[in-house]
RNA sequence: GGCCCGUUGGUCAAGCGGUUAAGACACCGCCCUUUCACGGCGGUAACACGGGUUCGAGUCCCGUACGGGUCACCA
């Protein structure tokens, strides 16, 4: 032993003082960096989304940079291409990062099992300082779950002899490494949220740092990454509130600057069944932002609305609900986020979305909104954008088109009893009355547009001194075959085409008779 | 159970010691109108409770209740 082992301790603490100094060279101070660092489990949470948009939003307000981070480091929940899902999702939103895996930078890699070594020098450097301990104890078993049965228990290796841990080392025994937390005085973290919380320490439980596998636990991989990537504002959601004091700990132990905490509440959501309030969870069947495409939400709307779920402009603005993403770059302040948790309202949404839909040019509608109407209506005949025309100011979800277009393609079947309707004064006579007189007009309208349809029904309700609606409704009915439609009898006329509207008249004149 | 956090109408929320307590969704009514929508106008509806502090409290402090979070070699 002697000397010899101890000059190359020596050079090898020095060769990692060197690669310390390196790291630190890298980190960036050019003002806020923030990150989104989502763990790739498959699919983008209500919840998450809002955070990577405060994140961002963040980042973007204070002109600084927005960055995104892969957290893997949990090997056994690993799904293919949930990269993928997320760099697609953040995408669609218009949520762009300045540095991330795919478009690296200055303190890559972003991906944290691409950085497992690090953490392990970060770890040992604790142990050195005294801050962490190796612990070679079994894996805890998983115990039954008992009512009131949470204790605090000391690890046995929190004070295991040097020279043991050395020897148990050497011999290649499996460990862990954990922070070692003060059994004495109370820690204060301030989050720019919440306020400034304190506990005390002795309810902290000694946390697992780095795993058996040699990857870094959550907890440790934040901070370090954080730490080492030069992230001033830390945006997370609130269930990590509790265990922030450990990590001011941890940033203490290694005397590292402490970035502002920006905790969010969590969005929750009414159960349908139950009808209690709860953390909105994809595994309880709540949606996903993917979800929520797919249910012919616009991309645009969910994160408008979801922008509003905890957090709220101030001033004058605080009436203001609709905003771009610009919009909210420039209103969005943390003040303005809200402690508590709020509820994932889908009514809203659906207001949010139609509000949007309608914002829409009408050539712009009408090319989102036509598959939709293809699904209903394959019938070339029947022009897509004209029934665009009609179903802007009447859907509140792209997926409502198809039911409410369906009767153009086939006239359903239906009862004569549609055709009675007290508002429009009709009944099976007067609506026999109307269509057997209409007919013969219409028959002999030469130019078939929605104007001379128009007006030559205005005339003839006027001719016979029925209010229009007298004359519209049994029309409308025959060619429908449903009582309410998307836009009036007039452009359904229009839409239908001569023929067929005509076909439709005389079916309903048949009904009415038979 | 310990610790931490929260509580303004059914929902999202403004308010930051003095207001007739905004606004939005939903709901209801009226108007517009060829159905339904859209649009316009109006309406119902809230500071969890109890103590303080203060001339004055939704706003500050302390309890209680109720919600939520956390207590993993998951994030």
């Amino acid at each position: 032993m002697g000397t010899h082992c101890k000059l190359e301790v020596l050079i090898d603490m020095a060769l990692n003082q060197q690669w310390f100094d390196d790291m630190e060279a890298r980190i960036p101070h050019d003002g806020v960096r923030t990150r989104f660092a989502p763990s790739p489990t498959g699919y983008m949470h209500v919840g998450n989304l809002r955070t990577a948009l405060y994140t961002y939003l963040i980042a973007r307000h204070a002109g600084g940079k927005f960055i995104l981070r892969i957290e893997d480091t949990d090997q056994g929940r690993l799904v293919e291409d949930a990269t993928e899902i997320i760099y697609n999702t953040m995408r669609s939103c218009g949520l762009t990062w300045d540095e991330g895996p795919d478009v690296g930078g200055p303190v890559g890699p972003y991906i944290q099992t691409e950085r497992r070594s690090f953490y392990a020098e970060y770890a040992k450097l604790l142990v050195e300082r005294g801050h962490a301990y190796y612990c070679f104890c079994d894996k805890h078993e998983e115990t039954e779950e008992e009512e009131g049965s949470f204790q605090k228990e000391e690890d046995p290796c929190r004070n295991l002899d040097p020279e043991e841990v050395a020897a148990r080392l050497t011999n290649g025994d499996p460990y862990v490494i954990r922070q070692r937390i003060p059994h004495e005085g109370q820690t204060t973290f301030v989050d720019a949220v919440y306020g400034a919380i304190t506990v005390d320490n002795d309810t902290l439980d000694d946390q697992v740092l780095l795993k058996r596998d040699g990857l870094p636990t959550y907890n440790f991989a934040n901070v370090v990454d954080d730490h080492l990537m030069g992230i001033t504002h830390v945006v997370r959601g609130a269930e990590y509130l509790s265990s922030a004091p450990k990590y001011n700990l941890l940033y203490e132990a290694f005397g590292w600057e402490i970035p502002t905490y920006v905790h969010c509440s969590s969005v929750m959501i009414t159960d349908p069944e139950t009808g209690a309030v709860r953390k909105m969870s994809k595994r309880k069947g709540d949606p996903s932002y993917e979800d929520l495409i797919q249910m012919g939400y616009l991309s645009q709307a969910v994160v408008n609305y979801v922008s509003l779920l905890g957090w709220a402009p101030h001033g004058e603005l605080s009436e203001q609900e609709f905003f771009t993403l610009d919009e909210l770059v420039k209103a969005f302040e943390i003040s303005g986020i809200s402690k508590s948790p709020s509820a994932f309202d889908m009514e809203k949404l659906n207001y949010f979305n139609a509000t949007y839909l309608r914002s829409m040019t009408p050539e712009a509608f009408a090319d989102v909104a036509r598959p939709y109407i293809r699904k209903a209506v394959t019938n070339e005949a029947y022009d897509a954008d004209v029934i665009a025309s009609l179903l802007q100011a009447r859907c509140e979800r792209l997926t409502d088109i198809p039911e409410k277009v369906d009767f153009f393609d086939v006239l359903p079947e239906y009862g004569v009893e549609l055709f009675t309707n007290k508002k429009s004064k009709t009944n099976s006579e007067v609506s026999l009355d109307m269509l057997e007189k209409t007919v013969p007009v219409l028959s002999a309208l030469e130019s078939w547009t929605q104007e001379s349809i128009h007006d030559t029904l205005v005339n003839l309700a006027q001719e016979l001194g029925v209010k229009n609606a007298t004359l519209m409704w049994p029309l409308r009915i025959s060619i429908a075959g449903k009582t309410v439609t998307p836009g009036g009898a007039v452009e359904l006329c229009y839409i239908l085409g001569k023929d067929e509207t005509l076909r439709r008249m005389e079916l309903g004149i048949q009904k009415l008779k038979g």
